[in-house]
DNA sequence: GTCTATAGGACGATAGAC
DNA sequence: GTCTATCGTCCTATAGAC
């Protein structure tokens, strides 16, 4: 892996587990083990490291939930639970991403914003354009019961990234046993599924799904 | 007010936008409108300040919490209602809690959780324990589909916190009016207490309560 | 491209007068 | 309790040798 590579992975950990504020250079260079002036030989000052670190964290994450919807054959509840089980997988696999994402936004994220519109021209995904117009019109058509299709997405995205970003705390409040974390996502992941499909389905195509 | 309530509510206000490493002595003094030695007089140092903080808040949040539930005798569907409805009301009310907890959270937050178990214990309000007592009740009598506890408040907690934290940037993805944030926060609660009761009651209560 | 050494500034903390 | 002045440290950034 070349020198700057390094650099950006360790610079996304330290970023990740500090948040900018806290984040030193010092660190980041120990992680990738490098000089620390190859820090500003390759991306001038911390603040360009760090626009770098999120836009190569938007950019993977667009890409990622960008093959979320698909499938235009399959009805509703099917169609719906393929897209939640890939879009969660995906921030299973990257749970760096929601925590980062939400330290910037919470602490202002100016860069944050800017970076998520270039993000989305760049991988051709303008808004979550595709996905909102999919629900309207499954609610105009009666396959969904009546909801308001940006609400819905926050709550389904809420639903996901949540236990991501606050898992320390959970497992604290909800004494959960943090052996066998492999099947408490499996849990998690069913629950996503299971209160979301139940929330937006009409309740015949709920029922029909009961014991799915 | 008291010079010490002023450094603490400025703290609280600093500590929340830019977090424990971003947040400035000086900045906290100037909104505080109080002289810098003044903070190290009343809080000693810098942690000290950040744990009186969250230690406040914890016992806010808890005391907050703790009316969510009651109403033994009525039926399960506006039981949750409106415990949903208060618990949303309280963030609302506090969207500073989720933003400087999550933060911590993610960044280390060993302090929070050690800060949340003394206010859990001080609130006399062990655990989620009684949210989860009742949840697998009404599973066990059949008046809540076969939904796991814990996962399913952690599901709720999601729903409704994600978008305070988020707020920003969800604007600019979601194109959202920012004007009328009143009108969008009301469609957010009514769409929170749709999805997740639509989600855990069973079919049959779930259309009784259909056009309510 | 990589390293050492250090400049230069920001920030937390305290001493000490009032 | 409140303020000014200042100390010492930590950290980003850069100059300059190789």
């Amino acid at each position: 892996m070349s020198t700057r590579e390094r650099i950006l992975d360790a610079a996304t950990e330290v970023f990740v587990e500090r948040g900018f504020a806290g984040a030193r250079m010092q660190e980041i260079a120990d992680r990738a083990e490098v000089n620390k002036a190859m820090l500003h030989y390759y991306f001038t000052d911390k603040d360009h490291l760090y626009e770098t670190v999120l836009v190569s964290m938007a950019r993977s994450l667009f890409e990622g939930v960008r093959t979320t919807f698909s499938d235009e054959a399959l009805a509703p509840a099917e169609r719906l639970r393929r897209a939640i089980e890939t879009y969660f997988d995906f921030i299973a696999a990257h749970p760096e991403f929601p925590k980062l994402i939400l330290q910037d936004v919470v602490t202002g994220g100016a860069t944050t914003a800017e970076v998520f519109c270039k993000a989305q021209e760049a991988a051709n995904f303008l808004g979550a354009k595709p996905a909102l117009d999919r629900i309207e019109r499954d609610v105009a058509a009666g396959r969904l019961r009546p909801v308001d299709s940006k609400q819905s997405i926050i709550s389904l995205v809420g639903m996901v990234v949540f236990y991501f970003a606050a898992q320390p705390l959970m497992s604290r409040i909800l004494d959960l046993d943090d052996r066998d974390q492999e099947r408490f996502l499996a849990e998690r992941k069913r629950n996503v599924i299971d209160v979301f499909l139940h929330g937006v389905l009409p309740p015949e195509a709920s029922t029909a799904r009961r014991n799915t």
